[in-house]
DNA sequence: TACTTGACATTTT
DNA sequence: AAAAATGCCAAGT
């Protein structure tokens, strides 16, 4: 197994929990860097980085920041996926993750 | 090999 | 409440 095949594998099991994030609700980077802490360690830039690389075909929109916002630059799209969705949103127009937060499951 | 960068998180101003 | 500083880990260059 090389380097590369391994970091591929870590996509493929970012981009596999963000495509069962239920619809109408979301969940955080730091959720799913624990989630797959167990198998590949890391912090929750990773998480990041792979979306940065690999958002296409998969509901990023559902991936926030903790704090329920989202960088400047996807607010506006995700806005509207939200609206569609009936995303529990806040005043702010973050998401409301109080309502809204989807746990993935962890590896035992 | 070393430095920079990032769709983050947490704590402190 | 909002902004700045710190800590973090690995990819990219």
């Amino acid at each position: 197994m090389t380097d590369k095949d391994r970091l591929d594998d870590y996509v493929e099991a970012v981009l596999a929990l963000v495509d069962q994030v239920p619809r109408g609700r979301a969940t955080t980077y730091g959720a799913i860097a624990d989630a797959l802490f167990d198998e590949y360690g890391g912090g929750p830039r990773q998480p990041a980085a792979v979306m940065a690389r690999h958002a296409h075909g998969v509901t990023w929109w559902r991936i926030v920041r903790s704090d329920g916002t989202l960088p400047p630059h996807l607010a506006d799209e995700a806005r509207q996926a939200y609206l569609e969705e009936g995303t529990p949103l806040r005043s702010s127009g973050a998401v409301d993750l109080r309502a809204a937060l989807w746990l993935p499951p962890v590896v035992d």
